[in-house]
DNA sequence: CTGAAAGCGCTAACAA
DNA sequence: TTGTTAGCGCTTTCAG
């Protein structure tokens, strides 16, 4: 058997009341007391017993995270800003993955509430109305890390995907006319938001959308081979291309060097996110920035406001992205 | 107020008990009690309360992982292994990152076990005696994924580290006999027997070690760069180099590249892993293939035994690696 | 400043 | 097959 509150009260000569009290810092202890206490609890070892105090207290000082894939090197990179903020908290993290499967999302935060976590951080793909209602009968607080919900019904933590596409893809309209966009699977609120920013300023360019400018991938290095491979078959290729991840970019890039076309000379490749690999290629790729850690760690700090029923002016937030540019791209 | 399990007791007529029964799938339920039952849970929206049930039950159904740093691409595979598995075993993981940090790692394992954790997967450099005093006063199982403990006494999931170092040594012998080592940080015992690998290797093929022909870093890219650098300076250079992972592999492949060295007619490089990187660069790196997932995954499995308190025949498992060659390598 | 006592929501004998 | 009754280990009034 562990020893417990009651053994240490005893060993102490004092009330369990009083050993909670020193356990949990309260200042209405004698400090004779409390030094009494102390020293029982480390004569016998004694460990707090978590589980009964969040029963009792209800509150368990974990928060559930709810993550696509840890495995995914833009994920993890979350995961760390989750983690780091939860444990500056002194929360601790249940995590799962869903493979953006909606029923297994579903059935992910059944289970963590059931577990009773004091809140939770959700990353997926869209936010559907099945979602909005679990989120609403949570009776803990949600927030949203690099996922959109239309609505804008649960706090979220994101970048303004069309506003970045828009600025990536001027960039490389700015050296010449004919840019691609490889985009991630179809459908998605936030593929359809970078499609709108390359849209928009091939519009402002005076250009049309020609579909066979148009790739479509799933983020993975391999679709982005495939998606060089298919601009390449084209009569006209084209003289950039803006790729929405850089794990894709790479791919492409490689794509296109094993036929033997030049980055950039032959054609210029923009990539997303700026994960670690954007520096991990030669030649090194040009890309926007998004924040993965701060998204993460913001996500969490405004969870644990929200825990806190403290008062928050702005539920949605959007942080800055930039554009970094490096050697996939013709200098000005 | 949350429903509890006495309101669906009222609901449906019956006691606490059977409601308890039918929630935990007794089968000394009346089907016709049963459905009754099910419907009070339906029409309540009744979700059991896993921390009473854990306090209970003395079984809380998640267990711990620590691990260096979920962010690292070597680290989030091998998650995923024991994430997956877990989850098919029915259980949650607490995920926390130890930065390697000996006081982290002591300090996440003792909040672990006051979570009442029914067992703990820990993942970090070299084992203490400290460590495995903590181990011990665990009451619930501890297993080690790519993580050696000298002693062996805490169960643990690993690859033969000097056998696969002496394998990848040696096939850069069987092309040329000046093959240099990219270490990881020194002093660790994974690190001290990948070297030991390479020493033996270097041998048994007559040579002496050449202390010039060792480079250190810490697996990250950067210092994959420096030591491609500190090489390439040397009066005679290398004519392989065997890299103790594939980040820093990449780092050295781009590092020889920047310098108009090239890999592997010039210089070939093998790298260690075989994590998705080792794709994604021009040349495809030949490396050592350690099956990270797996180790994950095997890792929880025996850990999933030790709660049951099954029997166990070997609770220190190696693993098979094997090596890939690709183009960082010359062919026979 | 300290203690007594009533739960928190559930499981697990033990009876019936 | 079902109900009764103790706890599990802690927090939290409420008294004193």
């Amino acid at each position: 058997m562990n020893v417990t509150i009651y053994d240490v009260a005893r060993e102490a000569n004092v009330s369990m009341a009083t050993v909670s009290r020193v356990v949990n810092g309260n200042p209405n202890v004698k400090p004779a007391t409390r030094k009494k206490v102390h020293e029982a609890i480390e004569r016998l070892g004694y460990r707090p017993n978590a589980v009964a105090r969040g029963l009792a207290s209800k509150k368990t000082t974990t928060v559930g995270v709810i993550i696509p894939d840890i495995s995914s090197i833009f994920f993890a990179e979350l995961a760390r800003g989750i983690e780091d903020i939860a444990t500056m908290y002194n929360y601790n993290i249940i995590l799962s993955n869903s493979d953006q499967n909606k029923d297994k999302e579903i059935h992910l935060i059944n289970t963590m509430l059931g577990k009773q976590v004091d809140g939770l951080v959700f990353m997926g793909g869209d936010i559907t109305e099945d979602h909005r209602q679990e989120f609403r009968n949570a009776s803990v607080p949600v927030t949203l890390a690099a996922t959109l919900d239309e609505s804008m019904e649960t706090p979220s933590v994101n970048i303004d995907f069309e506003d970045a596409a828009y600025e990536a893809t001027n960039l490389l309209l700015s050296h010449s006319k004919r840019v691609a966009y490889v985009s991630g699977p179809d459908n998605t609120i936030v593929n359809t938001r970078k499609l709108n920013g390359y849209k928009k300023a091939m519009k402002e360019h005076g250009l049309g959308i020609d579909d066979e400018l148009l790739a479509t991938g799933d983020y993975s290095y391999d679709s982005g081979l495939e998606a060089a491979e298919q601009l390449l078959d084209l009569d006209e290729r084209p003289s950039g291309v803006f790729v929405s991840s850089d794990e894709m970019a790479l791919g492409v890039i490689h794509g296109f060097q094993d036929q033997g076309v030049r980055v950039p000379e032959d054609i210029e490749v923009f990539g997303f996110d700026n994960t670690r690999l954007a520096t991990m290629i030669r030649p090194t790729l040009s890309t926007v920035v998004q924040p993965m850690y701060d998204i993460g760690a913001v996500s969490m700090r405004l969870l644990t406001k929200l825990m806190n029923k403290e008062e928050v002016e702005e539920t949605n937030v959007i942080l800055p992205h930039r554009i970094v540019e490096r050697n996939s791209t013709n200098a000005e």
